[in-house]
RNA sequence: CGCGGGAUGGAGCAGUUCGGUAGCUCGUCGGGCUCAUAACCCGAAGGCCAGAGGUUCAAAUCCUCUUCCCGCAACCA
């Protein structure tokens, strides 16, 4: 059997750790523990990309070197993953010496090839952004969209891949192989790309006078390599290339796993490179989408992202990785709110699954003193389970072979619910009243065998809890020795006389109005239970200090000349001139609604540019769900009034 | 005309590739059971599948047009 090898991208570290990281990493996660159980040899890839201006300007916006840095951000990365249930066979940095030394020799084999030159790049350039524009990038008037200056048109020598050699190659091999972009709505996007024009060659260097954060090219000293070129290799370099064995053993089975915002280099420029060094594609490019977050639309609130990782402390791993994977299309934005996360908890894991296991356990202590009965003579609605028991592992495990994790688990759940109706039909209890212990014992049989091939085949997604209900139906460790894949067809591993546990709860019911009780007080908590300034998340007075809050009176609202959503305000200070700040609170109020109200304002914050506007503060408001209120004062103050 | 997605019973979604009795979960209402986590089981109500036109024996599904939402990118200090 072919082996099977995943990698999820690997994460830019200018940024923290957030949902959407999660979501591909616990994916990929249960899909090598799924292909594992399957019995395919499987090698898991994650990591950070490193290299890049981003980078160096996010590092000295922090004060460190980029080394610093950007060890510093990826040692979160690898240190999230363990507290996922996450565990990678190789985290790959694309500062490591082997990934340096993969990415040279690759370019120096495609430069061999003829597929690199060195020619002229000319472009607009925004020194504002620091970056070039295209044409259609640039406003009507020819001005650089975010500053809205005039951009330098700059000529620059910089060596580039000839990617437009391959197009014809790429799309014949796309239309050749229908999987190779799943799910197909990408596969279409990608092939109308294709269409729509000719491949541009590919910009892939920086001159070292610019960028010195990268990796020198092999064949010219003066420059780097440039972002996706260095990157993208790293899929091979985490398999050893271009040395050890691991990568003859592994090409080109790979799975890429990546979201639909980097749908591009995976499916146009990687296949491409791969091609010019001679060598083979990946298999697949699986496509998904993103996590909507309704705070996502409030632009106001801080740490949005974030949070949901807090909702694996107060629900539990499992819980969490179960909600991912069963909540999301494949390939379709999924939205994540903790109204569905208590739904899908409640219905799916409480009621179906945990009460499943409670009560069977319950009776197999009331009737059996705790230990596996012995079956006797299966009846026409024993056949009906088994049958059943095939079919949804049947479907689970090609569902799930797709990536469709959520159709994959929803086809599991026809077992679980026929499980829970057949108890209320063969009513054991009844049985055990009537003294048939001959009959009890195949119905309980029945039940736990079933249960047993359940817990198996959720341990890809829910490994902890897996090996929980394993063990209290008296096989620990199966889900380290079984495979999944000779559970279908068989019936009758479960040795009579087997301990059980006494009981089960597996998945408490969680109360969607305590919790929200709860979690208003733990959020009023900490000012007053924990006034230890050092606790996380808490800052110092001093801290507070910093902010200089002041009320203002809005003299002029406008509508921002080159923005839906920004109005430019100026407000009265005290300071004698009127503040210019930018707001983006057009979709709430109208200009006229808010001149001469007295509004609370950031007086201090860093001036920033906002679609050629200079914005000097911030306006405050509160956010009650989609509405938006300003923070004013009960009576008229002086303009400038401090705020404490 | 920047790219893309969507509109299906009260809510959230499958189903659309390859036309053929409209399905799931939650919610509501009625009943049952007592092994269980106020759970589970049975039953019921509720949809002319956004609108208009077309193809067809037959359209949620294919084609054309229209309307309305949303994501990305911009415009979150």
């Amino acid at each position: 059997m072919l082996p099977y090898s995943l990698t999820t991208p690997i994460y830019y570290v200018n940024a923290k750790p957030h949902l959407g990281h999660a979501y591909t990493t616990i994916l990929g996660d249960s899909l090598v523990r799924f292909q594992r159980m399957m019995g395919r040899r499987s090698f898991f890839v994650t990591g950070t990309d490193e290299h890049g201006d981003k980078i160096v300007q996010a590092a000295e916006k922090a004060g460190q070197t980029p080394a610093a840095f950007t060890d510093a951000i990826s040692r979160e990365f690898s240190e999230l993953w363990p507290r996922l249930g996450v565990q990678p066979d190789r985290f790959v940095r694309t500062t490591g010496k082997a990934h340096k030394k993969a990415v040279q020799t690759f370019l120096q084999r495609v430069y061999d090839n003829g597929d690199i030159y060195f020619g002229e790049y000319g472009g607009h350039y925004c020194f504002g952004c620091e970056r070039f524009y295209t044409e259609k990038e640039l406003t009507e008037e020819g001005l650089c969209p975010q500053h809205l200056v005039k951009p330098e048109y700059i000529s620059e020598k910089n060596y580039f891949f000839r990617m437009s050699k391959y197009q014809g190659w790429l799309k014949e091999h796309i239309l050749a192989n229908p999987d190779f972009i799943r799910p197909e709505r990408y596969r279409s996007e990608v092939l109308s790309l294709l269409d729509s024009g000719a491949l541009e060659d590919l910009c892939i260097s920086r001159p070292k006078s610019r960028l010195t954060w990268g990796i020198d090219l092999p064949f010219d000293e003066n420059y780097v390599c440039y972002v996706w070129f260095d990157a993208l290799i790293s899929y091979i370099s985490a398999l050893g290339w271009p040395d050890n064995s691991t990568f003859e053993a592994l090409w080109p089975g790979e799975e890429h796993l990546v979201a639909k915002d980097i749908l591009k280099p995976h499916a146009i420029f990687w296949p491409t490179m791969l091609k010019a060094a001679g060598l083979e594609p990946y298999r697949h490019l699986n496509v998904h989408g993103y996590w909507l977050t309704r705070d996502t639309k409030m632009s106001k609130s801080l740490g949005n992202v974030v949070a949901p990782l807090e909702y694996v402390d107060t629900y539990g791993l499992d819980a969490f990785r179960y909600f991912l994977l069963r909540d999301m299309h494949f390939g379709s934005d999924g939205n994540f709110t903790e109204e569905a996360f208590i739904a899908r908890l409640n219905a799916d894991l409480a009621n179906d699954l945990g009460n499943l296991f409670s009560r069977v356990l319950s009776m197999a202590a009331k009737f059996c003193h705790s230990t596996v009965p012995a079956p006797a003579e299966y009846g026409e609605a024993e056949s009906y389970v088994r049958e059943l028991a095939d079919t949804a592992l049947g479907n689970f495990q090609s569902l799930f072979g797709e990536v469709r994790t959520s159709s994959a688990l929803e086809a599991l759940w026809e077992l679980v619910r026929h499980l829970n109706k057949y108890v209320d039909s063969a009513a054991p209890w009844a049985l055990a009243k009537a003294g048939d212990t001959v009959r009890l014992g195949t119905v309980l049989y029945t039940l736990l065998e079933s249960m047993r091939k359940v817990a198996l085949s959720l341990a890809p997604v829910m490994p902890e809890t897996a090996a929980t209900m394993l063990s209290q139906l008296g096989c620990p460790g199966d889900e380290e020795k079984r495979l999944l894949k000779d559970e279908i067809g068989s019936f009758g591993l479960l040795m009579p006389g087997t301990p059980l546990a006494a009981a089960s709860n597996l998945f408490p019911r969680v109360d969607p109005e305590k919790k929200r009780a709860a979690s208003q007080q733990s959020a009023a908590k900490p000012a007053k239970v924990a006034p230890e300034s050092s606790a996380p998340g808490n800052i110092e007075y001093a801290d507070f200090q910093k902010l200089e809050l002041k009320i203002g009176t809005i003299l002029v609202a406008e509508q921002h000349p080159n923005a839906d959503k920004l109005l430019r305000l100026e407000i009265d200070l005290g300071e004698g001139t009127p503040r210019q700040i930018i707001s983006g609170i057009a979709r709430h109020f109208s200009p006229e609604s808010l001149v001469g109200k007295q509004v609370a304002v950031v007086a201090n914050l860093a001036p920033r540019m906002l679609r050629g506007l200079e914005s000097k503060g911030m306006l405050l408001t509160a956010a009650d769900g989609d509405t938006l209120r300003l923070i004013t004062v009960e009576a008229p103050v002086a303009d400038g009034s401090s705020i404490a």
